[in-house]
DNA sequence: GGTATTTTGAGGTACGCAACTCATTTTGAG
DNA sequence: CTCAAAATGAGTTGCGTACCTCAAAATACC
């Protein structure tokens, strides 16, 4: 009778045996430690590479004792968003906890770049990992170099600083997201043709400008026929947002689409219905809040373009985790989608 | 100076300390061991709850030793939903491998009660947890029921037998899904007036028959003014699909709008092309795949209702995985969304 | 009361790796 | 060839849990 081929996974052991080294040897290689021949490092790595062999993670954690520290820096003062965000996170601490990852919130003013830099020159030392909601300026793009420099992981979470070496962005692609809007305004209004009212927070916030940019790209090369209004700056505030809209319905009452880049969304939704126009006019909003879902469920709202919160937070997460690891990324994972909602599929 | 107070995770013995017990006493309330008095249990369990303590995953992963295996029992053929998820796996073989995790596809005739309740039970024993594309059918309920039974883990994937002791259940609401598209169709067809075609691969498999009352349902509530023909068969084939399709639109010139239930929109897609309808008629399908992603953006599909494959392949093991371990199951993570995909917002 | 049974304690081993020390060997420069 | 520096080997310890054994204590039963 032949023996019982048992396959168990490899480990370092039979890595070093068949490299022909020592333990320690490739535990150096494993971990960039100096000290090696190139030409050992080169032998190691091939056995490595032949066997697809992959430390075992419980193992690597369970030895490394200390626990990971990550923090996110997040905008202070009452953000729905944010504060989804916030609520996801406490939603994983049993996860967390098993695992002995910390996860701490840090809220500043990230708006203004200088209070933001310092924020994170603060932080530097003290965190494996570091998520923060960035705006993209040389004083924060600097800080965040200063961090990964340091050996911090850092990933840039709903907005992003591409000209820094932070290691991730987590977050959607805004311009397709306003190319979105564009397309379901366009679509929605159907064969009738009349005015396209757009409203933003500001222009000034780089996710709004480029909602707007993709906005406008597809009303100018597929719906030209479609007669878009000068852009308001409501200031994501509802009241102020209310008052433009408001006025604005009063002196068009051709208009047929509306589109509200940013937030202030109870407020847009509140003129719409006081001018009793909300049936007529195809209106589409970020994000997808108690409010939202309601606007939706009504019929004031047609379509909520989000981006889900909780998969933010948890990818945020998870990449942090597979940096500070060396672990490969699952990037079709992490990569957060543009989600189109309306009544019928509301999750 | 006063000490500095390090809070360091707690452990088994803290909690046993805290218990006034040993740390066998709570291993074996930890794991359902018998022979320890209810008293002592309760005593136990406060003390854990009490401090929030979770054990260390890393720690309990490497001292069980054996490595856990997971099956996914899938319907044999070339179909390409499936060989995505499949393809999703193998993304995840470094992930698996890193944490000593198995998977392995079973092909089997999903559709063949007999022959997948057989195909289930051969697996009994040998597996931690079982992923299984199935059909709704009394006998294999039982399969499922006894697999449950010896204590191994099941998940339905995509199709669900709500009626079984499945534990969880990986995939979309099938008559939200077909509401979206009813919703859709009626939305994007506008102001016209005409008649709106369906065809699915059959009425008996049970997603389509879902997607179909759902579709109806949206379609008798709102948009009664248009005329949905009688829904037709195409078995989830190109070459039947486009043959009836073509005989329709030539039957009928007042068609404004076309919705797929199932696969075969290669061949649905073609009729339109070569009557010279893709542009008139909206045209709403299942699934992106690189041929729907074309059609997409040609225009000829207006809008693709997905199921992110890559996201049910992944939730499907970790859901098992954390089955396997009793760990609690973050419910938001792994519900699968309906997706709404249109020529700006794909992934 | 004594005996059988149940409950609990004490302790050990193993899991695979990180991180470290210290001794030894090899290499390279002069 | 010599000596210093670099490279490598050999070994230890500890992480927190699972799983096991055996003895001791507590309890139940008659």
């Amino acid at each position: 009778m032949a023996e019982e081929t048992v396959s168990a996974a490899l480990t370092l052991k039979d890595i070093a045996r068949e490299a022909g080294v020592s333990l320690a040897t490739v535990d150096r290689v494993l971990h960039n430690r100096p000290g090696v021949r190139p030409d050992t490092v080169r032998r190691v790595q091939e056995t490595i590479a032949r066997n697809a062999f992959q430390p075992h993670v419980a193992a690597a954690e369970l030895a490394r004792g200390r626990a990971r520290r990550f923090a996110f820096v997040m905008p202070s003062g009452p953000n729905p968003f944010m504060q989804q965000i916030e609520a996801y996170l406490g939603e994983m601490s049993a996860w967390l906890l098993a695992r002995r990852l910390s996860v701490e919130m840090v809220a500043t003013d990230v708006f203004d770049p200088s209070v933001l830099a310092a924020s994170l020159d603060a932080l530097s030392g003290d965190y494996d990992g570091i998520a923060v909601v960035a705006l993209d300026h040389p004083g924060v793009r600097v800080a965040i170099n200063d961090l990964v420099e340091a050996g911090t992981k850092v990933v840039t979470l709903v907005s992003d600083v591409p000209s820094s070496r932070r290691h991730h962005y987590v977050g959607i692609d805004n311009i397709a997201a306003g190319r979105t809007a564009g397309a379901l305004v366009g679509r929605l209004v159907g064969q009738k043709s009349g005015k396209i009212a757009i409203i933003a927070g500001s222009q000034g916030l780089r996710d709004h400008a480029e909602r707007i940019f993709g906005f406008n790209q597809v009303m100018a090369s597929e719906f030209s026929h479609l007669d878009i209004l000068p852009l308001l700056e409501g200031r994501d505030e509802d009241g102020r947002s209310e008052q433009l809209i408001s006025r604005l319905l009063g002196k068009h009452p051709d208009i047929i689409g509306l589109y509200n880049v940013g937030a202030g969304t109870q407020g847009v939704a509140k003129a719409l219905t006081e001018a009793g126009r909300e049936k007529q006019i195809v209106f589409i909003a970020h994000d997808l809040t108690a409010m939202t879902r309601k606007l939706l469920l009504q019929g004031t709202l047609d379509v909520a373009i989000s981006q889900n919160p909780g998969h933010e937070a948890r990818a945020a997460v998870r990449v942090l985790l597979s940096l500070a690891r060396n672990e490969p990324i699952l990037s079709e994972q992490e990569k957060i989608r543009i989600d189109i909602l309306m009544r019928d599929n509301l999750p």
